[in-house]
DNA sequence: GCCGTTTTCGGCCCGACTGTTTTCAGTCG
C-alpha cells in the first residue's frame, strides 16, 4: 500500500458522499485531507500519525487507520451499498452534478450512463421537475461526446490548439489584448479546454468574425460577456471559451480564470483575513472595488511577490519564497540532446551553435548507445569518433563548455550498454530504459538500481518512460528509486519534452531529490522545450539549488570532474 | 468532517450562468 492508495480512497469516499447528498463541507473535508496527504513530502512509512496533518482530524484518521491495517474501509463499503457505481460515471456529464444525478436515480431508477441516454431519447427525463426539454437534449448530446472525445488533452495537443487560435487572434484588429488562462496558462500536463481572457473593441464584431474561422465546428454559447465554441483540427476537437473583459477588470479576471482553484481559494482566504474580498472584478475593500494594472500589482497588494502561473497549484506557493524557486533565467545548460550520429536531425556543430544562441554556458552531447538499433545507437568506434569531433570543436567555441556524453541504454537484464572502460572516456553519462516496458516492477527496479550504482552514471533520463496521454510507462517504485538516487548520488531528470514531462511535478514535489531538467532535443527547435520542463519544476516549487542546470560554468565543471 | 490568538459553535471562496422558474437551485470555473 502506498500514499496514493490512501489518497484514492479518500477521494472515492468524497465522490460517493457527494452522490449521497452528504453535507458538502463534509465532502470537501475528505478532499482536503486527500490533498494534504498528496502535498506532504513524506512516504507512507515515514508518516507515523496522520491525525497531526492539517485537514485530518479524528474522523478521517480513523478511516485511514482502518484502511492501512485491514486494506478495507467500512465507510466506503457502506457508501457503495447505497450508491450504484454507475452514478459515479454520470458525474462526468457536464451540467449534471450530484443533486440532479440523485434525482434521476431516485425518480427514474436510472443507474448507468447508457440508461440515462435511453431515458433522454425516450423523453422521460424532461418529465422530472427541474428538468426541461433543453436539459434533456444537452445530456443526451453530452453523453455522445463523452463516449467519443477524450476527457483531457496532453499539453502537446493544447499547445498546438493554442497556436491555431492565437494565429487568428493576432490578425484581428478589434482585439486589443488577450491571454490564455486556465490550466493552459499554468502549463499543466493535460487540459480539458482552452480559456481566453480578451479585451476587444466590439464583442459582437469579434464574435461574428471569429466564428468565420474554418476551424470553428460548433458554437456552444455566444453572449455579451462570453463566446464558447468547439474548434477542431485533423485529429481532435476542443472547447474554447473567450471571456470579454474591460481594461479595468482585465488582470483580476485573468488571475481568477488562471486558477488553480486551490490557488484562488488560498488567495481569497488571505484577502478575507485582511477584511477584503476577491472576485474576478477586483478586490473589495471597505466597500470599494480596487482593480490593478498588472497581475504583479494585484499580488503586491496582498504583500506577495508576483507568483508565476506555473506555480499556482496547491496554495502552498503563497507561503513560499518565490525568489528561491528555479526559473528560466537560471538555466545555464542543457545536458541531454541528440545529433545525426544517432537519431537527431542536426550535427554536433549545429547543436553547439543553437545552445550558444540560447545563452547556455555548457552542454552535453548524449547520443543513443549501440543497442538502440532503431535510433542508430553508437558502437564504440563511432562514439570514439564523436568524442574526437567534440574535442576539436572546443577551441572554436570558447564561449561554451561542450562535454562528451551518452544516453546509455539500461538493457533488459540490468546490464549497461557500454563497459566501464568505455564510460570512463566520457565526461558525463546518463542512462535510460528504452526496452521491455512490460517487465515487472521488480525487474525494472533491478535495472534502475544497476544504473544508479554504476560509478559513471550521473543521471537517469525520463525515469518512468511515460508518454502523457498515450503510454503509461514501465512500473517504477518511485519511493525506492528516490532513495536509490539519494544513496548513490545519482541525479534524476525532468524531461522537458512536452510529451514526457517525466518525472512529473507530483513525483518531485517535496522529494528532496537532486534534479536536472533537459530537453532531450532531437532538433535545434526542441531546445525550446526547456520552458515546459522548468514549468514542471515550478509546479513542484523546486529550489534553484536542487537543480544542477543552474550551476555556474565553473561549478558545473567541478561537478563533472569530481564524479559521483 | 475540520478548525480556532474574536475558539467548542458556526463557519467552510465567490460570482455568473443556465434552465428552469415566477424567485431560484444547481452547476461551473
Amino acid at each position: 500500500m502506498t500514499k496514493k492508495d490512501i489518497i484514492v480512497l479518500l477521494e472515492t469516499i468524497a465522490t460517493y458522499m457527494e452522490l449521497s447528498l452528504e453535507n458538502p463541507f463534509k465532502v470537501s473535508a475528505y478532499r482536503k485531507a486527500a490533498a494534504s496527504i498528496e502535498t506532504d513530502g513524506r512516504s507512507l512509512s515515514e508518516i507515523d500519525d496522520f491525525s497531526t496533518m492539517k485537514g485530518i482530524g479524528k474522523g478521517v484518521n480513523e478511516v485511514i487507520v482502518e484502511y492501512v491495517d485491514t486494506g478495507r474501509s467500512t465507510v466506503l463499503d457502506e457508501l457503495k451499498e447505497s450508491v450504484p457505481e454507475g452514478l459515479v460515471r454520470m458525474l462526468k456529464i457536464p451540467m449534471l452534478g450530484p443533486k440532479k444525478i440523485a434525482k434521476i436515480h431516485k425518480e427514474l431508477g436510472i443507474a448507468s450512463m447508457e440508461g440515462l441516454k435511453e431515458a433522454c431519447d425516450s423523453k422521460r427525463v424532461s418529465t422530472l421537475p427541474g428538468f426541461g426539454v433543453k436539459t434533456e437534449q444537452n445530456i443526451s448530446k453530452a453523453i455522445d461526446e463523452l463516449l467519443t472525445r477524450p476527457e483531457r488533452y496532453p499539453i502537446e495537443r493544447i499547445i498546438s490548439f493554442r497556436t491555431a487560435v492565437e494565429n487568428v487572434l493576432d490578425e484581428m484588429e478589434m482585439v486589443e489584448k488577450y491571454d490564455v488562462a486556465g490550466s493552459g496558462r499554468r502549463f499543466k500536463e493535460t487540459s480539458r479546454d482552452l480559456d481566453y481572457i480578451i479585451e476587444v473593441t466590439d464583442a459582437a464584431a469579434f464574435t461574428e468574425s471569429f466564428l468565420e474561422s474554418p476551424f470553428v465546428r460548433e458554437t456552444v454559447a455566444k453572449g455579451e460577456k462570453k463566446l464558447s465554441v468547439v474548434i477542431e483540427d485533423d485529429m481532435d476537437e476542443i472547447n474554447v471559451d473567450f471571456r470579454f473583459v474591460t481594461s479595468r477588470e482585465y488582470f483580476t479576471t485573468l488571475h481568477h480564470f488562471t486558477g488553480s482553484k486551490d490557488h484562488n481559494v488560498k488567495m481569497r482566504q488571505i484577502a478575507k483575513s485582511r477584511g477584503e474580498k476577491i472576485s474576478e472584478y477586483g478586490v473589495e475593500s471597505n466597500g470599494e472595488i480596487k482593480t490593478f494594472g498588472s497581475e504583479e500589482s494585484f499580488f503586491n497588494h496582498f504583500g506577495l511577490p508576483f507568483i508565476p502561473p506555473t506555480m499556482r497549484e496547491s496554495g502552498e506557493e503563497t507561503d513560499t519564497d518565490i525568489s528561491k524557486i528555479v526559473s528560466m533565467d537560471d538555466m545555464k545548460g542543457d545536458l541531454h540532446m541528440h545529433t545525426v550520429y544517432s537519431d537527431g536531425a542536426f550535427s554536433v556543430r549545429e547543436m553547439v551553435e543553437a545552445c550558444i544562441a540560447k545563452g547556455y554556458k555548457y552542454m552535453i552531447i548524449t547520443d543513443h548507445s549501440k543497442s538502440l538499433r532503431v535510433a542508430n545507437g553508437l558502437y564504440e568506434n563511432r562514439l570514439y569518433k564523436q568524442i574526437e569531433e567534440i574535442k576539436g570543436l572546443r577551441d572554436e567555441y570558447p564561449e561554451i563548455d561542450i562535454y562528451t556524453g551518452t544516453e546509455m541504454d539500461i538493457l533488459k537484464d540490468g546490464t549497461l550498454d557500454y563497459s566501464d572502460d568505455m564510460l570512463k572516456e566520457l565526461d558525463y553519462v546518463l542512462a535510460a530504459i528504452h526496452s521491455s516496458f512490460t517487465q515487472t516492477e521488480a525487474e525494472i527496479m533491478h535495472r534502475l538500481k544497476s544504473a544508479c550504482e554504476n560509478p559513471y552514471v550521473r543521471h537517469i533520463a525520463h525515469p518512468t518512460g511515460r508518454l502523457i496521454g498515450s503510454r503509461a510507462g514501465y512500473p517504477v517504485n518511485m519511493q525506492e528509486l528516490i532513495s536509490m538516487a539519494k544513496d548513490t548520488g545519482t541525479v534524476l531528470e525532468v524531461n522537458a519534452n512536452p510529451r514526457r514531462l517525466d518525472l512529473s511535478a507530483d513525483v518531485i514535489r517535496h522529494s528532496g531529490l537532486k534534479l536536472t531538467v533537459n530537453t532531450d532535443a532531437h532538433h535545434t527547435a526542441h531546445l525550446d522545450f526547456m520552458e515546459y520542463g522548468v514549468a514542471t519544476l515550478q509546479k513542484a516549487l523546486i529550489q534553484k539549488e536542487d537543480v544542477i542546470n543552474t550551476f555556474s560554468r565553473e561549478d558545473f565543471r567541478n561537478f563533472v570532474n569530481k564524479g559521483k
